[in-house]
Order: C-alpha cells, then sequence, then structure tokens
DNA sequence: AGAACTGATTTTGCTTTGAAAGCAGTTGCG
DNA sequence: CGCAACTGCTTTCAAAGCAAAATCAGTTCT
C-alpha cells in the first residue's frame, strides 16, 4: 500500500525518471493534453462535444484517449449531467487548476517568439499584463466552478473579461477588413 | 522574402491553429525537445554525447532529429568546437533561455503533484523559492554563456549552487543508507 | 597502426496518431 | 408513438512518428 499522500496520484508507476520536469512531460508532453485543459479553462467547456469542436480540430478517438489519461492522473473528474442521462460533466481538479500559471507563461512565450495571430493572443496578453494577481483570481473563480468551493462574484469573471476582448478584437478586424462599406 | 522580424522563426507555416498556446505546444509538446533544453540550461551540455547521456536514456537518431529541429526553430545554433574538427557547439539563444520562467514552474507543478525523487527535485524547490529574481540572474548567467555577453560573476553560479544541492542530498542519502557503517 | 571518440544515419520493428464511420442509448418534438 | 437529432465513445485502418541497435566516416589519441 503505498504512502498517502495529500495529493495521491495513480499512475502506471514506469516512469523514464522521477525528474520533476521529466514527470511534467509525461503528463502534457504532446500535442493535445493541454489544449484540453486550455478549453477547459479559456473556453469554459465541460462536455464531450464541445470539447471536440476546438480550434485545432481534434479528433473524437484521441479526445477520448486524452480525457481517460487525464482522469487517470488525476487532472479531471467525471459526473453524470443531471439534465441528460448520456451527457458526462468534466471537471478540473486543483492539479489541473494549478496550471493557469503555466498557462499565462505558456501563452507569453509563444506570443513573443512564435506567430501567433492578433484575436487567439489577445488573452494571452491579458493574462501576461494581469500578472499573478490575475491569474490568482482566474484561479479562484476555476475553483468555485470546479471544486465547488464558494466565492464572491464581485463584477465579471476573468473568462468573460477575456473573452470580451477576444470578441472587441474580431469585430475590429471585420470592420477593418470592409473600411467605408455600409450594409451588406 | 519574409518580413524582417527582431525574432524571425522559419517554420514550415502549416500549424493548426495560430493561438499561442497551440504553437508553443507545436514547438516542444512532445517527450524529448524540453528535456534536451533542460539538460543544456541546468546541466551545462553543449555536445551531442553529453546530451546523450540523459537521465531518461534518449537514442542517439531521436536526439539528431531533436537537434534539427530545435535549430531550424531557432531555438539553439551550432557552431564547430575549435578543438575538435567534429565536435559540435549548441548553445541556447534567447528564445531558449526565455523557457527558465517555465522550467521554473513545471518543475514546482511536478514537485507538487508527480511522485518526483527527492534529489532529482531539489533543483526545482531551489528555483521555486529563488524566485523571479534567481531566474532573472540564472538567465543572465545562460546569455553570458551562450550569447556572449558579459556580466558581472559575482560568487558562484546559479547552475553551481543547483548542482552542489543536488550533490548534497545525494552524499546525504549515501550516509542514511548505512547509518553506522564506516568504510566500504 | 589501431583504438577510442566525434556527430550523426540506417535499419527495422513497433506505437501512436487521426479521419471517417459507426455504435447504443437518450432526448426533444410533432 | 415515431423519428431525427444528439449523447459520449468505439472501431477500423492507413499513415506517420518513435525509438533501440547497429553502423558510418572522419578525427584524435596513444
Amino acid at each position: 500500500m503505498p504512502s498517502a499522500l495529500g495529493t495521491e496520484t495513480r499512475m502506471t508507476d514506469d516512469h523514464r525518471s522521477a525528474c520533476p520536469i521529466n514527470l511534467s512531460l509525461e503528463v502534457f508532453g504532446d500535442k493535445w493534453s493541454l489544449l484540453i485543459i486550455r478549453d477547459m479553462i479559456f473556453g469554459g467547456k465541460r462536455h464531450f462535444r464541445e470539447l471536440l469542436r476546438s480550434q485545432e480540430g481534434i479528433s473524437s478517438n484521441i479526445l477520448a484517449d486524452r480525457l481517460k489519461t487525464l482522469l487517470e492522473i488525476g487532472m479531471l473528474t467525471k459526473r453524470d449531467d443531471p439534465s441528460h442521462k448520456q451527457k458526462a460533466i468534466y471537471s478540473l481538479t486543483e492539479m489541473a487548476i494549478a496550471l493557469v500559471p503555466i498557462m499565462a507563461h505558456l501563452g507569453a512565450w509563444g506570443r513573443r517568439y512564435l506567430p501567433v495571430s492578433e484575436e487567439l493572443s489577445i488573452r494571452a496578453q491579458l493574462m501576461e499584463e494581469g500578472g499573478p494577481v490575475l491569474w490568482e483570481r482566474f484561479m479562484n473563480e476555476l475553483r468555485a466552478e470546479h471544486l465547488g468551493v464558494s466565492r464572491e462574484s464581485d463584477g465579471p469573471s476573468v473568462r468573460q473579461t477575456l473573452q470580451a476582448a477576444y470578441e472587441e478584437v474580431i469585430a475590429r478586424k471585420a470592420k477593418e477588413r470592409e473600411p467605408a462599406n455600409a450594409g451588406s
């Protein structure tokens, strides 16, 4: 019987090394896992079909496989949707919510060094500008949403703010594309 | 001829999406690339054969392939070793050095949620405790080492400090294994 | 001369990936 | 009721990626 750590990670226990960076890479060192977490965090997605509609077009078998792995690792939990007998609701665990700062750093890094688009990186920009204070607020909101922890909801949520900024960029770019063209 | 951006990233330009997190994952969303960077940053490794002796046992074809990709992306540069006509010296670019904070966060996250070993996570612990100030110092040392930027060397380097802490844990654990046993 | 070392490449299986189609059960609607 | 749409998920199968072992040609050491 393994020692009862606070956060028990049930894993296959055949690892290449016990280095924290290596172990982290074994968890999301692939092209999809972190994107699923991203969509849950920033997109507020909770259902299979929602996650299927990702920017990058994940296919259903891959999504099913990754969800299964993430459940086993303990990054997600799953429960029935009371409104629909076949619907499942996926929730982030603290382990996954703790990735928010990493997401912010990753986004900032990608924004600086890779060919991102403006609309898809506005969120990363706001996360970077908001810094640890914003991240912590976001994490608290996620805890409320996924872990049932109550929170004082003062004003719009971080996700709503990010989403609004995203849509504003979309709208502005659409307008720029048709400079002085009414109607249509 | 493409626009002359400050950081020109020569890539194949067929991406799944222009989201910064996705693009970051396309760069090191695999099991090896970041480990190579890790060994260069924390292990001070610069040669093919040194990198071949990783904790995790990378095989030479994978290492050669990843080095090639990292060169193409612009995370590394390569030059001849004057002391040996066939030796190559790999250097980190600013793009790779900028990953230090991400490494620190990844290490901290792995240390908290995954079954790491004490000796291999002591570095992550010190990086976490040192915070952004230590990271910045470390990055400056890496810039000196890899980009030829001069620096004022006051005391032992961050890498030496981390390495010493690692060896101290190793030594302590060895002693604990033979409590009152002299010789041998 | 010969052994050891250099950064790779080749060879050869195996695993993973992922698009498309399909599945059984559930729900909403007329 | 009857049927289409929807639910999470599985199957199929070809292609791509991954990785251990052996090998390579040139270089340096002894």
